[in-house]
Formats: C-alpha cells, structure tokens, sequence
DNA sequence: GTACCCTGAGCAATCGATTTCGGACAGCGC
DNA sequence: GCGCTGTCCGAAATCGATTGCTCAGGGTAC
C-alpha cells in the first residue's frame, strides 16, 4: 500500500506524527529551535517524529536537498584510463576518503579526448558538482584557467599548473628523474636513453627536463637521438617508441621510461626480440603501478604514493569546499625509487 | 555582474527573451506546443529564446530537472574492488555505453564489505540513481532480493542469482573451467588442482563445480586435497593458497586458478621458491585481464570479454529504465581458453 | 456575419526539503 | 491580573525546471 507510486516524502511523516513538515526536518537534522540559540526539541514531539519516520521508513531526498541547499554533496572526477593501474589507485584513494567524509564521486574517463573532456565538463557543471578532481595529463591549460576565473573549486591530481593559486598534489618528478639517472650512472652507465612522455603533459615535461639535468649533472653522454617521445603512456606507446629508438643511432645502455606502462611496453618489445633485461638493456619505470614487483624481471621504478595523492586530492578538495583552512596550496608527496631487477651495470663489450 | 551569486535560470533567460518561463522550457526541449500535436514553435519566439539562453550562457539545472521528472540520468555502480583491472575494464565499458545514452555513473567501491556496500545502498537510493550495475560477487542475495521486491532496476554483472527473472550479464564459468581442465588433461595431467575462490561468490562456486566436472569427465585424479578454497580474489589469497597445497599431500602437477590475480599469486610464491613454470607446475589462471599476456611467462587463462561485459551491462539497464523491450534477460558473453606459456606438458619423472 | 477551430503562449501547480519569520501559549514576576 | 520572556512549532517562501490547463486572437467555414 504505501509501497504505491510515490516515495514516502517528509510531509507523510509529518502527517504520521501529526505536526509540521518543517518540525520534521528540524528534528531530523538535529536543529536547535529557530528563535532558541541552542534548545533541544520537546522530547515528547522528537520521539514522535522519529517513531513515525522509522515506521514510514522514510528516506529523504537527496535531490530536493541539493535543489534547496545548492550543494550535491557529489565530486567530479577526471581520469585520462581508468584501465591504467596508476589511475585505479588514485581513484580507490579518492573514493575512500569521499566516502569517509560524505561525498560521492562520479567518475568520468575521458580517454584524453578533448571532446569528451569538454562534453564531461558541461555535464559535471549541469549536475553542480560540489567540485572536481582532475586527474587528467593532457586537459588544456586554458579549460583549467576557465574553472579557476569563475571560481570553480578543484584540484589537480599528479599535475600541476602554472598558476601557484590552484589546488594541487603533485610528485618532484624532476627530482625522481634526476635520481633515475643517478642511480644509472651509478651501475656505470653513460649512455642512458630516455621514452618521454607525451610533451604536452607536466609529467611527461618534468621527467623529460629531470632525467636531461640528471645526465648533464653526472656528466654522461648527452645526445638527442637518446630521446624518445611516446606517443600516449601506454604499453603500444612504450613499444612503438622502443622500436624507433633502436632502429636509430642510440644505442643505450640503459633506459628510463617516462611510466611503467611505457617500460612494460618496452619489456615486451625486448622479449619479442630476444633481447635479455637487464642484460642488454636496463629499464626503469615510473609511478609503481600494483604489478610493477611481479613482471620478469621485476621493474625498478620509481614509486609514487598512489592511494595516499587521491586521498589526499579528495580531502583537498573538500577542505576547500566547506572552508577548512588550507595548509598548503600544492602538496608534494614523497617519491622513492624501488631498486628490482630491471637495471644491472652494463655489459662490457 | 550577471557573474554574482546565483546561477542563470530558466527565469533569466525567459526575462531576458521577453517572454515566460514555460516557454523558454519548451522551446529548450524542442517541445511541441501543449495543444499541437506537433506544431513547431513560432519561429520568432524560438530565434529569441534560444539567442538569450545564448547570450546569458544558461546552462539547467540537472538537480531541478531531477527533482521534477524523478529521474536523474545516473547509474550507481559497485564493485569490490577498482583496483583489478578485471572490473576497470567492466567499468570503462560501461562508463561508455553510458556516456552514450546520456547517463552518468556514481562510482562505489565496496571492499568486499558488506558493511560499506549496505551504506552506498542507501546513499545511492537516497540520490535516486536511476538504477544500479552490481559487480559485487559477495553481495548477499537477500539484498539483491530486496531490490527485487522493491521493483528496484539493476543488473547484475559477472554474477547471477537463482532467481531467472534478474538481469545479468555473465558468462558460462562452468564451461570454461570443464575447457579448462579439459586443455590440461591433453596435455597429460593427470593430477591437477585447484585454487578455487571464496565459495560465498557465484563465480567461485560455477568455477569450482565446472573444474569437479572437467575433472570426472576426463577421468583425472580426484581428490579433496586438490582444491584449496583462496579467502578472495587477489594475489595475496593466491599466494596463502598454494603455500597451503604445497604443504600438503596433493602434489599437482597442474592448478587451475579461480581468476588471474590469484594465478599471479601462485607465481609469485612459485618464484620465490625456486620452482619453474610451466617445468614444475602448470598454471591456469581466469579472465584474461589486462597484463596476463604481459607476465613471465606469459598466463594461460580463459578470456572473459571485460569492456563487453561493462558495456551491455549498462545497455541492459538503461533499456529497462527506458523501457525498451529486452530480448534477453540474461545475456551469456563467449568466452575462450587463450593459451600462453604457463601451461605445458608435465614432466614425467 | 457569426460560430467554431486552431495555434501560440501564459498561469500556476508540482517535485521534496530547508529556513526565516512569527504566532501561540506557558510560566513567572510584580 | 497584567505583561514579559522564552519555548516550541506552524506558515509560507524558496531552490529551478516541467507541464496540464487555459485563454487570446486570427483564420475559416457555412
């Protein structure tokens, strides 16, 4: 029977208890009275309003909430591959943290599409997200500084920006560069090659500024064709990139990926061509993605707190959203760099 | 100055036009005049209100249109965990496909807690998601019948329930492990085990009948202590599993593993030891997920069709919320047995 | 010339919850 | 007994869009 068509709203409630709707969203809410600064409710009406919301199973609506309050208690979240491991952890951190303090995230994957950025970013705004996480490498410049001029609360997440007024968690990822080369150097390597990252990413940028400072700071063989740029950081992008730097003059010693999709890529290639790792070739990845510890061989990389940036972005994020003091406008979170199998001293020929 | 405090609204614009509200709605909508049956607007009035929506750069509001037409254009989903590329897969898929058809999805990642998954219940019932993909594969059927009963709309993805009247989209598990066991017994095992998953999930349970059947079809060894029922499905499960095996009696010369993280697991665990796969031991795993082809060596495992799966899942609702017909209420995805390097014959000693 | 029809668009109710304002009533002091 | 303070709760506006009903006016048919 009152499993009919409409969902038991605050007025059946009211109506079941026998006082106001008003009374009923004060008293579920915890409300002091209006006019008191801090009465409690008349026990007698608040055991009766509560008796009747349980009988009625009443649930409220979130929606007419959001319509009132002008807030959804709801995150937009932009991730180029949510197939990316990389990505599934900041995710699962975000999503944590979300959930602990009251907000839900809907998860948008633009593929690195423009179009479909654009398309997500109208629709994220129609839905009035409280505010967005932006996880996504390649989103222009100019969409960001959109958001940041009409006040659009967000933070970037493993990218950063120009502006030093917007929200960020980032890593040193020329500092982890820097140290990827030392460490090589340190095996005695002197020719170490370099899979970019696509340069029109901070990432791929910062790595690619770190890793040419590590070179020139250890003093090893400093020449153009030891970089590569890929195309996208994927696996296929890893490969392709690996491929061309071969067939070229290069000849590396060693190389240091600009992720480790782009470093599993290039394993694969390897393997394809019987090339021994890191016998031939040292490799060293970055982020260390959940499976990074079981390829063969097990893949030095660079680790980044991948679960600790997404809760720390969403607890950013909502610090700002309910007006919490703000320590620190980017935060940089620590890096490590994970020694396995995948980089040895070079062979001497 | 427009830039102030509240947003642009349908009133706005409709000021702005010269004319009312209702009329800007309508002409938004490309409705039909009330009256007409289809009788397009009058082309004046159309230039005027779409050029002022244009010039105030109205954008509607979701939550108002949510509130009036009850219904939200958004899916809920839960998974147990985002972070196995099995179920990224299953959400990209169905991210697209509901991007496409104008819905959005609220992401909810569960843990395996039913605690967690009985609050993103309730939160996502109190937001009025239009409808709810379920690839939770421990999510209490009595739950799932309470859905039912309430005529709540969902799908259930990679898992099913007795009840025929439930949409799913699955695969035939039991199949697949009898092609499984049956690809090993050509191969001349004869003593072939086990890893089955928590037995509280369906796939664990389909798998671990269809490996019972493989193994009595083929006239294989059949023992107890050939199967070890793994506490999840993750690689720790898998490798607490096999230690388990090994310290017993069993001495397989093959594993069937209930899914690919747990057959990763047993190859970390295998490495450890020192034993050689495929040489010492055959290993199987399931799904297929992104990097099985990518491991030393590489996986043998049965291919379930992931962004496939994701996608007709998210069709599948939306066609029942929309009200389409619905040829089929439990779709079966094909699978197949993707053989790769960790199988092979076993060593006679 | 009148009655009727049809088209284009306004009015107002509605979705469900929140919140400001203010009213009713009880208790207390003088 | 009157007025004052204070407690508890009701009335009504509001958030923004949608839609059934209604109405005005022009055109048409007889």
């Amino acid at each position: 029977m009152r499993t009919a068509k409409t969902r038991t709203t605050i007025t059946d409630v009211a109506t079941e208890a026998g006082v106001h709707p008003s009374t009923v969203s004060r008293v579920l809410n915890d409300h002091a009275t209006a006019s008191a600064k801090w009465g409690a409710f008349a026990p007698e009406t608040r055991q009766r309003v509560l008796a009747a919301a349980d009988r009625l199973g009443y649930r409220p609506s979130a929606i007419a909430r959001s319509l009132r309050l002008q807030r959804t208690l709801t995150l937009g979240m932009l991730v180029p591959d949510i197939r990316n491991p990389f990505f599934s952890s900041i995710i699962k951190g975000a999503e944590d943290a979300a959930l602990e303090r009251g907000y839900n995230i809907i998860l948008c994957n633009s593929n690195d599409e423009p179009q479909r950025e654009a398309t997500y970013l109208r629709v994220l705004r129609e839905r009035q997200v409280d505010g967005l996480l932006i996880a996504s490498s390649q989103m222009a410049d100019d969409t960001i500084a959109g958001l940041r001029e009409e006040a659009f609360p967000f933070v970037l997440l493993n990218r950063a920006t120009r502006s030093t007024e917007d929200l960020a968690v980032v890593v040193d990822n020329h500092a982890a560069a820097v140290e990827v080369v030392g460490h090589l150097a340190a095996l005695g390597h002197r020719r170490v090659g370099h899979i970019a990252g696509p340069q029109n990413t901070t990432t791929g940028v910062d790595r690619r500024e770190g890793y040419r400072a590590g070179v020139l700071a250890y003093g090893l063989d400093d020449e153009p064709q030891l970089v590569i740029e890929a195309d996208a950081f994927s696996e296929e992008a890893g490969q392709q990139a690996l491929r061309i730097m071969l067939a070229g003059p290069a000849r590396p010693t060693a190389v240091f990926a600009a992720n480790d999709l782009i470093a599993i890529g290039m394993l694969q290639r390897l393997r394809e061509i019987g090339a021994h790792v890191p016998g031939d070739l040292s490799i060293v990845g970055f982020n260390d993605i959940p499976l990074a510890g079981l390829l063969e061989p097990a893949l030095t990389t660079v680790r980044v707190p991948q679960l600790a940036m997404g809760v720390a972005g969403a607890h950013l994020l909502i610090d700002r959203l309910e007006g919490r003091p703000i320590a620190e406008v980017r935060l940089t979170m620590p890096t490590e760099l994970v020694l396995r199998a995948s980089t040895a001293a070079p062979m001497t020929d």
